[in-house]
DNA sequence: CCAACCCTTTTGAACGTTTCATACCACGAA
DNA sequence: TTCGTGGTATGAAACGTTCAAAAGGGTTGG
């Protein structure tokens, strides 16, 4: 900046007023800084302005796993609406370690960010809360809190649980397996319990529809080992519902194998819609989730945070089921 | 950190010391400086550090689209590779804009970060080179260049077509469709390339065994909409090679609308082995890449460039075919 | 008893900005 | 002539660090 100015024979404070209260500078003078400006090939240092006291333009979100198709979808959320308010995105894998999430909030709140966005692996949110109270604004990503501390943004999983099985009840269903992975989440806790609303609301016992089944491996592609049992049960089930899509498509899969026809003889339904189960045969009824809008809405929300009225919110996004032909009516029997 | 000192009745620089070179501070004052710091919650503030020269911790990856799984794979393998050296990731996605590949760039340099991590859209690398120029170390990610200024990794597209085509051959196929977006980028310039080199290398006549097909859509999920005329062909193909998994599957599930057995009329092949190409019926026969490790390397390759003895390197990675159950020898005619 | 040395700590300048108060200048009004 | 006045430009301090040089205070050896 110094060559800058000394190039355009002005001083210090007049190429920084170009750069940030341009209608105080004359138009002569400013565009012989701009000149000088490309000229050097100057390029202006965010630290010192940050050093000044002007907020960062830094925002961190701090994930479970970018891998993961739904974080994914969410992050580029975030990202576009970060984008309008010209911040970027630092991106955070947890692997639901909670030394490596505490590990990146540290270095988050070092780089002074202008805010964290965080689905949590330490539920007591106590480093949050701390940073939080140190005047870093957090927002919650898919994850509920009773704590009126904190913005947050989440998805209706009971209300999805509900959707999915509603509709099988609906086609006629009475009795239904749920797959879930072998650790719980909040997340599939919720939608399990939506289940068993749905089922009750339309007037039948929940422990005699519902056959809860566990499948060892976390991320569940590993669902069609499980089917044997599923379909060993006394009560077989007429319908299969996934709590994730990967798992339907094991299960469709090793239904297939085993002669069994989807959805003639079992309906299947997944969780999350993600890109190929429009794609699969039969393509997958599943439950649709605005995960874009989520980021963006969340994004919004922090950046919000920093202005001088602002109110702590805690949004909650409603599920969508969409149909597709992987359910039918149970055969008559 | 002013305050830390006072607290623990010391100087701001022996409070540095305490931070940057334990070694030379009695491990006595250190104590009582560590103490006055978590009494005080205090927090290190990156941008002044850099600001007094100390190499950013700070990485920009700019990648098409961070939605896309091939990228996100990648960026992971970025997002491990730098945790290993206490950097963080700066995740950017320019959808294919050159507008917001510059703005991205531009607003990476201001942060002045390390050194980026780029899928370049704007194949000139006009903006590029001038910020290597001006001390930013690049690394081009899936993108090869004859600019020898620049680090590059990237993986042998023309090897996967091959791969693939030589599979395809060795079962016995002497027709085969080769599914393509109907956008040409490098990448699937060079594995339809690799796809005839094995062609020819085979004794076979490239122009008599490849029926070249391009889809509409970019992301070729409406491959299936491109079947009728393949089987239409004059000379019908016995095996169809998607350029990408998720094409794969469309065509494998309109092959079976059709009537269609796969492989046992019709063998498969995909590109890329998408989480879901070993869960799908039959499982996809593909082409892998190792995407995680390419990150990984891109980012150690970066890191390098700081170091003195640094030269400029190009790697490029073999993919590997992964056979599954969607191929297999054409029926006798 | 003094110089030389080691170990530990401090001083003070620098890093690249922003900002506020101040200075300059020309012009019209009193 | 003098005095504001409005539009522009500048000086200097401050932001939170790091680092080289120097200082302080023992201990040791001559």
């Amino acid at each position: 900046m110094r060559s800058v100015a000394e190039e355009a024979g002005v001083s210090l404070a007049t190429v920084s007023n170009v750069l940030n209260s341009p209608d105080v500078v004359a138009k002569e003078t400013q565009q012989r800084v701009q000149a000088a400006m490309d000229r050097l090939g100057y390029v202006p240092n965010n630290a010192a302005r940050r050093l000044r006291g002007l907020p960062s333009s830094l925002v961190g979100a701090v994930t479970l796993d970018m891998t993961n198709p739904f974080f994914t979808e969410v992050c580029r959320g975030i990202e576009d609406r970060l984008l309008q308010d010209d911040c970027m995105l630092m991106m955070c894998s947890t692997d639901m370690q909670p030394g490596r999430e505490q590990h990146y909030l540290r270095e988050l709140e070092k780089h002074g960010v202008r805010g964290v966005l965080i689905t949590p692996v330490d539920l007591s949110l106590r480093p949050l809360l701390a940073m939080a109270r140190r005047g870093v604004p957090i927002v919650l990503v898919d994850h509920r809190t009773d704590q009126g501390k904190l913005c947050s943004v989440s998805m209706n999983n009971v209300m999805g649980g509900r959707l999915a099985a509603d509709h099988l009840l609906r086609l006629g269903h009475r009795r239904i397996a749920v797959l879930s992975a072998s650790v719980d989440v909040q997340q599939t806790i919720d939608r399990r319990s939506g289940v068993r609303e749905a089922c009750a609301a339309a007037g039948h016992d929940p422990d005699k529809v519902v056959l809860d089944v566990r499948v060892p491996a976390p991320d569940m592609t590993t669902a069609e080992t499980v089917l044997d049992d599923v379909l060993a049960d006394p009560v077989p089930p007429t319908a299969i519902l996934c709590l994730t899509d990967l798992a339907a498509m094991a299960v469709v899969g090793g239904l297939r194998e085993r002669g069994v026809d989807v959805p003639g003889d079992i309906s299947v339904v997944g969780y999350d819609d993600l890109v190929f189960a429009a794609q699969m045969t039969p393509s997958l009824t599943t439950v649709w989730q605005p995960k874009r809008e989520l980021g963006h809405t969340a994004a919004g929300l922090l950046l919000d945070e920093t202005r001088p009225g602002h109110r702590h919110r805690r949004l909650v996004y409603r599920p969508r089921l969409v149909v597709r032909s992987s359910t039918a009516s149970p055969k008559l029997s």
